[in-house]
RNA sequence: GCGGCGGUGGCGGAAUCGGUAGACGCGGUGCCCUCAAAAGGCAUUGUUCGUAAGGACGUGUGGGUUCGAGUCCCACCCGCCGCACCA
C-alpha cells in the first residue's frame, strides 16, 4: 500500500516543473485580430504588495483567479494571466528606516519570496510579462502619464488645506482618511495649508458615476462609490451681505424651503469669517471660536451626537426670494470642503438647522405642510423638523399650495430669471492629492526653474531615476529634498538653473494603470502598443478584496477615462466584471501578527501541499464571504485528495495488469440500472454541477460534486468494472484541475497518458443527465408522506395514481375528501385533502 | 440616521425557477483492522415522542399569499460592512 501514499510533494514539483520549462502558461500578443480570431480572455488578480510574505488572503485571491483562468483556457479561450508587484510603498520605507537596508534591497527579496510562493502554489501565470512598479522600466510609464495628465490640466499644483499624517509625515488622499485617522499608521491626521499635486478627478465624478451602471460589479462595492462620489442635485442661491458688500452663494438641495431660511451660517475656516466679525461686538469671541474648532480633531468636532456650538458674527444678509435680514453666524457643524463652506439655515425642516436654532432660540418658520392625510403627530409643531414632502404653505402666493417638488423646480427657474441662483449639481468627491513626502515613490517629473516656473521634464528625459540617499527618515519634507545633487538640475526649457520636485506619487498613481502595461510589458519605446491593448482590454475578470472598493478600483476608472480622452485608449472601463473575495478570519478575527493568528499559507503547503491549501480556501464557503480557518477543514481537504489519490492508484493498477486501453472515453453503453451506468452517470452529473458551478463562481459546490462523485467510485468500486472506474477518476481529475492542478495533471495523466490542460473541458453527455426513474415525492395537505419509484416517461395520471396508492399516503387520505391534486412531473404530487 | 449584505444542525455551509430542508466537509458516537496506537475503513448523526412502523416540531420573530414558503409580500429583532453634521 506504501505505493499509494499521496505525496504532493513530488507531484507538485514535477508538474511546476513542465510549466516552467515549457512556459506554459505564456500567451504571445498577436495583433489586433488576436482578440477576434480566439476568444482573449484577460483574468487578472490585484497585484500583491510585496511584503515579507504571501498571506493566506493572497493564496484565495490567486486561487480563485486561476480557477477562473484553468477554466476559461480549457473551454475554448487564449488567456491572458500576469503577475506584478506594487513595490513602492511605505512599509519598505519604514523598514529602511530601522534598519538602513535600502528599500529595493528588501523589496527585491519580498519579491523572491512571492515568486517562490506563487510558484510553489502551482499558479498559471504568463511570467513574461512580470513587472514591478518600483523598476525604473516601468516608473518611467507612470511619470509620462503624470506629464500627459499634466500636460491636459488634469495634474495640477495648489495650495488647499490637507490631510496630514503626523506619524508617517507626510499628506494623504481624502480616500486615505478613515475616520479621521490615517488609513495606513491610523495615526490622527491634521489640517495643514500646503501646496501639493493635484488629479483633478472631480472633472470626472458624473462620468464615473455614470458608467457604474454599464459594468458588472457587484452591487455593494458599486454603491461605495455612489457614496463616495456624493452626488446631490440642488441649486446654488446668493445671499448678500449688504453692509459690506459681499455675495455669498450657497449651496442646497432643498430651495422649495428657502422661504423658511430664519438665519445663515459659515464654515470656521470660511475665509471672510474673520472679516464679517471685524467691528462687532463679537470678533473678539468669533476669534476664540474659530481658533478653537481649527485646534479641534476631525473625531471632535465630526462626531455628530455633539451639541450645536457657534457665534454671532453681528451681521445679516438678504434673503433673495423675500428680502428678509437673516443674521450670521459661524458654527463648525458647516464644512468648508463641502458646497461652498456657506447655508442656508431653515430650522423647520433640517434636524441640524433645528438643533441649533433650539440652542440659539432662533425663529423656526415653517413652510411645508405634512401630506394630505398626515396624522395628527405630523401636523402640529411638534413634528419639526419636519424633512418629509408636502405642499408649500407661508412662502409666496405663486407657491403656496403647490407641493414643494413642483414648487422647486419653479423657485429655481424663478431664481435663474432673477439672477439670483441656478440649478447646480454638487459632489463630495474631492480632487486627488497625489504628492507625498516620502522616499520610495515614483519622483513626479517635474522642476522648479526661478525664471520659468513650474516645468515639465521632456519625455524623452524620462525615467526622472529615484536616486540613492543616506538618510530615509521623514523631516516633515520628502528625504529627496537633502539630495542636493539630485535636486539640482537645468531647466528643460531655459538651461538655466532648477531645482526638481522632491516629492514622489502616491502609490495608488502606480497601480492605476498597471493592467494596461501587462498587456505590452516588455515595450521600450512606448507604454503601450494600441494594438495590445485592443487584443486584451478590458480586463474580463478582476479580483481582489473589497478593501480597494474605493481607492484603487475608482483611481484606476479615472485614470483610464483620462487616457481615452487623450487618446490613448479606446475603452471607457478598465474592469468589465468584478469580482470581490471575502477574508479569511481566525478566531474570528482578521488574521494579523499582533494577534497572534496568523495563519501561514507556506506552513500549510509544507504540511499538506498546494492542492490541499488552494482547495480548502476554496472550499470554506462561497468565496464571496468572509471564512474562518480550520485546521481541522483543512486537514480533511487533504483526507479528501488522498482518498482520490489512492483510488486512482488501486484503480490504474487494475488497468495496468488487465492491459486495457487507457479509460479515456465512456467506456460503457448506458443501457441498464447496473452500477456502472449509475457511477458513469455520477460523472455526467458532476461534470456539469462544475461547469455550471465554475461559471457562477460556486467553488465549494463544485468541490463538493466532485467529492460525491469520489464517494461513488468507493461506495461502487466492488461491482464496477475498472474502466467504468478509470474513467470516473479521470473525470474527477479533469474536474479538479482547476483548483488542485497538480493532483489533477497526476490523475488525468496516470488514466489517460495525457495532459489535462491541453485537454478540452470535459462535455456532459445529456443522455446520462437525464433519469428514466426517479423517486416521485408523494404529499398529503404539503406534507412529504411517501416516495416512489417511477419511470420518467410517466404521465401525469400515471403519477397521481402511483401516489394515491403510496402505501403512506392511504393512510393520510382514508376517510377523508381530496379537494385537489396537484401534479408536478418530474418532482412530486400533492393530494389535498379536507 | 442613510445605503448595502446577511441570520439554516454542535460548527463551516448546501438547497441555481415557489416543490424531498440540512448536499459536501468538520466535529461527535459505535464498530472493524491492530499486541496497542496512528493511519485507514464501515455505520450512524437536526430536535423530540415511539421497541418499531411512524408521528410532531424545525431555516431570527410575528403576520400574510399559496395545494405547497428557507425562497415571495408586510411589519419587526439581531449581526456585519460602507457612508455619515454632505446643507
Amino acid at each position: 500500500m506504501t505505493e499509494h501514499r499521496y505525496d504532493p510533494k513530488a507531484i507538485e514539483a514535477r508538474w511546476q516543473r513542465v510549466w516552467a520549462s515549457e512556459h506554459t502558461w505564456e500567451v504571445a500578443n498577436e495583433g489586433a485580430e488576436g482578440r477576434e480570431a480566439v476568444n482573449s480572455s484577460y483574468v487578472l488578480e490585484m497585484l500583491p504588495y510585496p511584503s515579507g510574505e504571501p498571506h493566506i488572503g493572497h493564496l484565495k485571491c490567486y486561487a480563485v483567479g486561476d480557477a477562473i483562468a484553468h477554466f476559461r483556457r480549457r473551454t475554448g479561450h487564449r488567456v491572458l494571466h500576469p503577475m506584478g508587484y506594487d513595490a513602492f510603498g511605505l512599509p519598505a520605507e519604514n523598514h529602511a528606516i530601522n534598519t538602513g537596508v535600502h528599500p529595493r534591497v528588501s523589496t527585491a527579496a519580498s519579491i523572491a519570496s512571492f515568486q517562490r510562493q506563487f510558484r510553489a502554489w502551482g499558479i498559471s501565470i504568463d511570467w513574461s510579462r512580470e513587472l514591478a512598479t518600483h523598476e525604473p522600466s516601468y516608473y518611467r510609464w507612470t511619470q509620462w502619464i503624470f506629464l500627459e495628465l499634466y500636460r491636459s490640466g488634469l495634474a495640477y499644483r495648489k495650495e488647499a488645506a490637507v490631510k496630514w499624517c503626523p506619524h508617517d509625515q507626510t499628506v494623504l488622499a481624502n480616500e486615505q482618511v478613515v475616520d479621521g485617522r490615517c488609513e495606513r499608521c491610523g495615526a490622527e491626521v491634521e489640517v495643514r495649508q500646503l501646496e501639493q499635486w493635484f488629479f483633478r478627478i472631480t472633472d470626472y465624478a458624473e462620468r464615473l458615476l455614470r458608467d457604474l451602471d454599464e459594468i458588472d460589479w457587484p452591487e455593494h462595492v458599486k454603491t461605495m462609490q455612489r457614496n463616495w462620489i456624493g452626488r446631490s442635485e440642488g441649486a446654488e442661491v446668493s445671499f448678500t451681505c449688504e453692509e459690506l458688500g459681499i455675495v455669498y452663494p450657497v449651496f442646497t438641495t432643498r430651495p422649495d424651503t428657502l422661504f423658511g431660511a430664519t438665519f445663515f451660517v459659515l464654515a470656521p475656516e470660511h475665509p471672510d469669517v474673520m472679516r464679517l466679525a471685524a467691528g462687532t461686538p463679537y470678533e473678539r469671541e468669533v476669534h476664540d471660536y474659530i481658533n478653537h474648532a481649527l485646534t479641534e480633531s476631525n473625531e471632535e468636532r465630526g462626531a455628530a451626537e455633539r451639541p450645536k456650538t457657534g457665534v454671532p458674527l453681528g451681521r445679516t444678509v438678504t434673503n433673495p426670494v423675500n428680502g428678509e435680514q437673516l443674521p450670521m453666524y459661524v458654527a463648525d457643524y458647516v464644512l468648508m470642503e463641502y458646497g461652498t463652506g456657506a447655508i442656508m439655515a431653515v430650522p423647520a425642516h433640517d434636524e441640524r438647522d433645528y438643533e441649533f436654532a433650539r440652542v440659539f432660540d432662533l425663529p423656526i418658520r415653517r413652510v411645508i405642510a405634512a401630506e394630505t392625510g398626515a396624522s395628527e403627530q405630523q401636523t402640529g409643531d411638534d413634528a419639526l423638523p419636519y424633512t418629509g414632502d408636502g405642499p408649500l404653505i407661508d412662502s409666496h402666493p405663486d407657491f403656496d399650495g403647490l407641493p414643494n417638488r413642483e414648487a422647486l423646480e419653479l423657485i429655481v427657474d424663478w431664481l435663474q430669471r432673477e439672477g439670483k441662483g441656478h440649478a447646480t449639481v454638487s459632489y463630495r468627491l474631492r480632487d486627488w492629492l497625489i504628492s507625498r513626502q516620502r522616499y520610495w515613490g515614483c519622483p513626479i517629473p517635474i522642476v522648479y526653474c526661478d525664471s520659468c516656473g513650474v516645468v515639465p521634464v521632456e519625455p524623452d528625459e524620462l525615467p526622472v531615476q529615484l536616486p540613492d540617499i543616506e538618510d530615509y527618515a521623514p523631516k516633515g519634507r520628502s528625504p529627496l529634498a537633502a539630495a542636493e545633487d539630485w535636486v539640482r538640475t537645468t531647466c528643460p526649457a531655459c538651461d538655466g538653473e532648477a531645482r526638481r520636485e522632491t516629492d514622489t506619487m502616491d502609490t495608488f498613481v502606480d497601480s492605476s494603470w498597471y493592467f494596461l502595461r501587462y498587456c505590452d510589458a516588455r515595450n521600450d519605446e512606448a507604454a503601450w502598443d494600441p494594438a495590445a491593448l485592443s487584443e486584451w482590454m478590458p480586463v474580463d475578470q478582476y479580483i481582489g478584496g473589497v478593501e480597494h472598493a474605493i481607492l484603487h478600483l475608482m483611481y484606476a476608472r479615472f485614470f483610464t477615462k483620462a487616457l481615452a480622452d487623450l487618446g490613448h485608449l479606446d475603452f471607457q472601463e478598465p474592469f468589465a466584471s468584478l469580482f470581490t473575495q471575502g477574508m479569511i478570519t481566525k478566531d474570528g478575527a482578521k488574521m494579523s501578527k499582533s494577534r497572534g493568528n496568523v495563519v501561514s499559507p507556506a506552513a500549510i503547503v509544507e504540511r499538506y501541499g498546494a492542492d490541499t491549501a488552494r482547495c480548502y480556501v476554496l472550499f470554506m464557503g462561497p468565496p464571496d464571504q468572509d471564512a474562518e480557518w480550520s485546521d481541522e477543514g483543512a486537514e480533511g481537504m487533504h483526507r479528501f485528495l488522498s482518498r482520490l489519490w489512492r483510488l486512482t492508484g488501486e484503480v490504474a493498477e487494475r488497468l495496468d495488469a488487465g492491459g486495457s486501453a487507457p479509460a479515456a472515453s465512456n467506456p460503457v453503453q448506458h443501457n441498464g440500472g447496473d452500477p456502472d451506468v449509475q457511477l458513469l452517470r455520477k460523472a455526467h452529473w458532476a461534470i456539469d454541477k462544475v461547469s455550471a458551478d465554475l461559471r457562477r463562481f460556486a467553488f465549494n459546490t463544485a468541490i463538493a460534486a466532485v467529492m460525491e462523485l469520489l464517494n461513488d467510485c468507493s461506495r461502487l468500486r466492488e461491482q464496477t468494472s475498472a474502466q467504468t472506474l478509470g474513467y470516473a477518476l479521470q473525470t474527477a481529475g479533469s474536474l479538479l484541475f482547476p483548483f488542485a492542478p497538480h493532483l489533477g495533471a497526476e490523475i488525468y495523466e496516470r488514466l489517460t497518458g495525457d495532459r489535462v490542460w491541453e485537454a478540452p473541458w470535459p462535455h456532459a453527455d445529456p443522455a446520462l443527465l437525464e433519469r428514466d426513474v426517479y423517486e416521485l415525492v408523494c404529499q398529503v395537505n404539503g406534507k412529504l408522506r411517501d416516495r416512489v419509484s417511477v419511470s420518467s416517461d410517466a404521465g401525469p395520471d400515471e403519477l397521481k395514481r402511483r401516489c394515491l396508492t403510496a402505501p403512506n399516503v392511504r393512510v393520510h387520505i382514508d376517510g377523508k375528501e381530496i379537494v385537489k391534486e396537484v401534479v408536478v412531473p418530474g418532482k412530486l404530487v400533492n393530494i389535498v385533502v379536507r
